[in-house]
DNA sequence: TCAGAAACTTCCATCACATGAAACTTTAGT
DNA sequence: ACTAAAGTTTCATGTGATGGAAGTTTCTGA
């Protein structure tokens, strides 16, 4: 007789623990100690240390000379070969290079996951105001001008179901009412580009539309620039070439 | 006592399979079914699956439609945070876009890891001839102008252990006398940049100048070009201001 | 449409390997 | 030099990974 299995809901400890391990690096902590990584996965010292050995052996981890980790080049190497940067960010790079030298505004390029708007590239420079958004970070969908234009796209389910939740509100000006998201993402769908307006940041705005493939909406493209400068005709025209340009790469290959 | 630990050289076995599984997307497989992966890997296929399946939960892997696995979001969001990406890539990508469009050639930007150049980005545009660098590759270090670059400013030790090892020799053209490449290295300390002619791929040529930073070479920018358009003085100089530019950015942060 | 094969998934008895408290060593701070 | 904190090693214990085999689904071709 089996002894009464328990199931505690942790098969796979071990890998599930290494993937929290490396869960550990976000935007505010890309340089840890081996304390710090116990720490923030509440694991004991002596197992993290050996999990942490074997990361390092395999590449996905490197030590610095100041006994902190970072993600190591194996991990980076790899993950170059996501679809988001293998098709995607390869495809769009050169437009997005062009968009930014047309605009000098900040650009980024977004997809949809797990309900957030992950930024696959941006490009910053030093005329452009600062943001939030990175590459490789998550924003919110209904705050931000590429996450409108994702929102808008999906099935009526899944926007239902995004409304469903508590929306955020960063500003005074964040849609947190779902009746008048709904509008405004009916608005997004009829004009083929989103507009925010402090939304996300005080003081800034933003321009965005989407790129198509096969009728479906795969990734946004947008620029954030500020309120005084956000000329909604003239963007809008350049970033829909743009798109355009993007999808066309897509396909081509 | 304990009954005699074999050590057959496998601790933390799961988890070295699991970097395993991910180690096998590769340019050449960026999306396997499950039973190549346990090929490749040569796991028995129950074992591959309940990793491959925890993997898949995690984030760190996600099936398609056509059952086939691909890199996944989350593997890829963690190593947006590896310094390659976060420094590196992000001070850079505004410098190589302009690069880009004032050259209209293929412009790419890489590191030393492993006694290789590491490709950490590259634009392609249509204009521009097709290359075998790719962002997250590794090519050899003597037949590139990145790699070339990227040896001259190791110190003597590494390039002596480098010249070591047998040269490979992609093209008729490449150097695989030792000697011949030690003098090629002094030239590149000495002007302060490489020139490749087809040592690497037939008919392209390319020139690249170093990134330095508090006296090291930290990354390398190249361009690759038809030979025919190989204009070695505007290049140089163009290349130049765009290395500063990337350090000074570097330095910036 | 259906049979057969190939790909994938589940099961479970066995024991190898991960576990983590404790002891030990190294590093940083005063 | 001394102390505290960070990091590393050890080892008895039993949990959870293992993989062959059996079951299920999906694909292929006639």
């Amino acid at each position: 007789m089996s002894p009464a299995r328990v199931d505690t809901g942790a098969p796979t400890a071990l890998l599930e623990r290494a993937m929290d391990i490396l869960g550990c690096f976000d935007p505010k902590h890309s340089a840890l100690t081996l304390t710090q990584i116990a720490e923030i996965t509440k694991l004991p010292m002596s197992t993290c240390h050996r999990i942490v050995g074997t990361l390092e052996q395999g590449g996905f981890l490197s030590k610095g000379s100041d006994r902190k980790f970072r993600v190591g080049t194996k991990l980076w190497t790899i993950a170059q070969h996501a679809p988001l940067s293998e098709r995607l960010r390869e495809s769009a790079l050169p437009t997005l290079a062009r968009l930014y030298e047309e605009t000098g505004e900040n650009v980024t390029l977004a997809v949809l996951d797990r309900g957030q708007a992950l930024y696959v590239d941006r490009l910053v420079g030093e005329r452009s105001i600062p943001t939030i958004s990175r590459a490789g970070g998550h924003l919110p969908l209904h705050t931000t001008g590429v996450g409108k234009v994702l929102l808008a796209y999906q099935p009526e389910k899944a926007i239902e179901q995004y409304l469903a939740t508590p929306l955020t509100r960063p500003t005074p000006q964040s849609i947190t009412q779902p009746d008048a998201l709904r509008k405004d993402l009916a608005e997004v769908r009829k004009n083929g580009y989103s507009i925010t307006r402090q939304e996300m940041t005080r003081g800034s705005g933003s321009v965005a539309v989407p790129i198509m493939r096969n009728g479906r909406c795969v990734a946004a493209v947008g620029v954030i620039v500020h309120l005084n400068r956000l000329d909604v005709n003239r963007l809008v025209s350049t970033l829909t070439d743009a798109a355009a340009s993007i999808a066309a790469e897509l396909d081509g290959h």
